[in-house]
Parts: C-alpha cells; sequence; structure tokens
DNA sequence: GATGTAATATGTCAATCGTATTGAAAAGAG
DNA sequence: CTCTTTTCAATACGATTGACATATTACATC
C-alpha cells in the first residue's frame, strides 16, 4: 500500500478552502481552479477528492452544516444543565446569524446554497431536509416549553417555530451594514422575551 | 433621424427576460447571451442597451425593487383611505415574500443580488441604500403607529421594525417548500397580531 | 428616393470553466 | 529490489463567457 491520507481530513481542508472563496469571492468564484490553490494545492487534487463541482460544493455545505450544529451544541454544553428552552432558541438563532467570524462563513455558505437549490433538483431535495430537520428540532423545544409552561399554551407551536427561523431574515440587514449587530442581538431578545412572556403574566419575569 | 425606439421600454423588456432567467434557472445562467435568447434578441442588441454585464443586473434589480414598490403602492391604495398601519405593513410584508408569481420574481431577484452585493463595493453601496431607505418608511409607519396608540408605547420602533424586515426569512422556507404559503401568511398576521396588541389590553382586539 | 444613423444581427477573441487523461512521485507489500 | 496502488501534478479539450468589432437592416429626414 503507497502513503496513507485521511481523505475525510483532506476534503474538510478543501471545503474550509471553498468557505473562504465564497466568503471573500462569492459562490461564482468557487471553481475547481480557484479553491485548489486557496487550499494550495493543484485543481489536479482536487479533483482526486471530488469527482465533480457539484459534489465539492455539495460536501462543503453538509460540513458547514455540521460544523454550525457543533457550535450550538458547543454552546449549549457551555451553559450548563438543564439548559433553558429560552437560552437554547437563543443560542440556535446567533450561531445561525453572521455574528462572527465562523458563523458568516457558514451563513453565506447557506445562503449560496439555498440559491442554488431553487434551480438543481439534487440539491434541493437535500437542501430542504436539512431546512425541515431543523425545523422539527426547534418546534420540538417549542412545544416542550409549552408543555413545561415556559410559553403560554395559547401559542401556536408551529407558527411560533416558522416565527423563530424568521429571524434569520435579519442575516442581510447585518451583511449589508443597514444594523449593527449588537441590534440584532437585540431583536432577537426582544422576539424571545414576547414569546417566553406568558399572557398571564403580561410583565416579563423570571421563568426557572 | 432613423428608426427611433422606446430605450426605456426595451430595457424593461430585457429586465423581465434577466429575471425570468434568474427564477428559473439561477442568476449564473444570466449571461448576456442567454438573457438575449430569453429575450427574443440577439445579444448585440442587448449590448446596444446594455454596455456591460453588470449594468444590465443593476437595471434589473433596480427595476425589480421599483415593480414591488408599485405593487405595494397599488394594493395599500385597493384597501382605501386612510389605511391602518397594521395593513400596510401586511401589503408590504406579503409583496416581499414569494407568495405570488410577480412576488417570487423580484424576490429572487433581489436574494441573488444581496449575495452578489457581499463581494461587488458598488452593488454593496446600492443594495445597502435600497434596504435602508426601505427601512426607514416601515420605521416611520411604526412611529405612527405608536403616536396613533396602534402599538404599544412601550415598544421599541427600531427593534420591531428589524423584526419586522426579519419576516423576510420565512423566504427560503416557502422557496424549499418547507412551509406552505399559507403558513406563512399566518406567521406574518401572528406577528402583526402580537405588535399591534397594546400591552393595556392583552386580548386581541380591533383596533379601529 | 437618396442618405445617414439608430437598431439589430453576426463574428471574433482571449479568458475561464468543468472534466478527462496522462504520467510521475511515493511508499507499503512481496 | 520489484511490484502495485495511492497521491497529485500537468496538460488537453470542448464549451461558454464578456467584450469588442463588424455587417446588415430599417426608417426619418431632406
Amino acid at each position: 500500500m503507497p502513503k496513507q491520507v485521511d481523505h475525510r481530513e483532506r476534503r474538510e481542508t478543501i471545503a474550509r478552502a471553498l468557505w473562504r472563496v465564497v466568503e471573500q469571492r462569492g459562490i461564482a468564484h468557487a471553481s475547481v481552479r480557484e479553491v485548489a490553490q486557496e487550499a494550495g494545492i493543484s485543481h489536479g487534487a482536487v479533483q482526486h477528492y471530488f469527482a465533480t463541482r457539484e459534489e465539492m460544493l455539495v460536501f462543503a455545505m453538509d460540513f458547514a452544516s455540521e460544523q454550525t450544529s457543533l457550535r450550538v451544541a458547543e454552546r449549549i454544553r457551555e451553559i450548563g444543565s438543564p439548559p433553558h428552552p429560552r437560552d437554547m432558541l437563543r443560542v440556535m438563532l446567533t450561531e445561525m446569524l453572521p455574528l462572527h467570524p465562523d458563523a458568516r462563513a457558514t451563513s453565506r455558505m447557506s445562503a449560496a446554497y439555498v440559491l442554488e437549490a431553487l434551480h438543481n433538483a439534487n440539491i434541493h431535495t437535500r437542501t430542504r431536509d436539512g431546512l425541515a430537520h431543523g425545523r422539527d428540532l426547534i418546534e420540538q423545544i417549542v412545544r416542550q416549553a409549552i408543555t413545561d409552561d415556559h410559553i403560554s399554551p395559547d401559542r401556536d407551536p408551529a407558527t411560533e417555530t416558522n416565527l423563530l427561523l424568521a429571524l434569520t431574515g435579519l442575516t442581510p440587514l447585518i451583511e449589508l451594514d443597514v444594523i449593527e449587530p449588537q441590534e440584532a442581538l437585540t431583536a432577537v431578545d426582544q422576539h424571545l422575551d414576547q414569546l417566553f412572556t406568558n399572557r398571564t403574566r403580561p410583565h416579563p419575569a423570571a421563568d426557572a
């Protein structure tokens, strides 16, 4: 057997190079050659690990989702146990918004991928399933929070879940410098305050 | 003088062809040649009206914003006078979301443009200014609604404006068939209900 | 109806793209 | 050492791109 290389590791290295190209120059510049140059290897080497450009993009996106989940899991772990549902949702949202370098890289990757999904059946299915899965996770948290009396039972879990995911709509405002990152956080907290305000207690109060 | 053509009209025809290409095949396929083919003219003709591809894209995007504003103005006019601020905001949001063909075309054009703005200083400035202007309009409505006692004075106008704009974050959920258009409308109405519920009257009540 | 110019079509060019092909290092197995 | 297979660099090829140049068509004006 010849020199053995960790394929997964190489693919992740290339994927991160692709992230950087997408973040700095846009997905239009994410060609096999330019990603290879960013990664410091020949484009023949990239082809060795990804048969086609689409396969490279798909891996880079899956890797981005995975890394985002890991960041969320890590930050929830930091909170300590048991995490309050409000804090879990806040972590999820702040990791999906481009509020720090890692999150911005995966956020831009995600945005480019959603656009791609609109015209590519394969990518559409993958993106849809991933998004639907993330949505289910959030709805589970919302439902449990209602059961645990953190959220008013008058709220519709499905609608509130959709509104929480809608907060990613702050992304363009942040990216285009229309609002400051701090304003985005304020908006997220304001929405969570509203959601976790029980109708029987109109004024924000401690939940725990 | 030879044959005279309405330049503005020709440019709008080309812009609409570009919208269709962007909607059906993505902005990556919005080349001068393909847009020309979609418009049923030669690529030389397109270059007669747009010196560069970027000029074509810029015009198509400005035209999309303009048409969206016109749709909003038309639908507000249909409501009758004076329009309730809640209705005005609802119209704005429903025309920004991809809930019908015209809105979907301009929405996809807008999404592609935002991505482009992240790596093109010229487009960044234009997009930022347009978005900031739209945001100002909404904040004006919110502030007036607070003055007119339609929205609780406890609400922060800037934050509430950001949250309203964030509702465009429903777009990916709609486009990727994660939620139905009806669910998006329900979410918008739910958010508006919350916003227009005066704290002194915890239960939803008629405002007019 | 001759003429000049706007409108439109067609052609060319260098650059870049994705992908296929080829071959040379490299290194464990015999 | 020799063989075999992985790694990866180099190159070729056909297609497409934006931009520019050229050619043709059509019409308003004199």
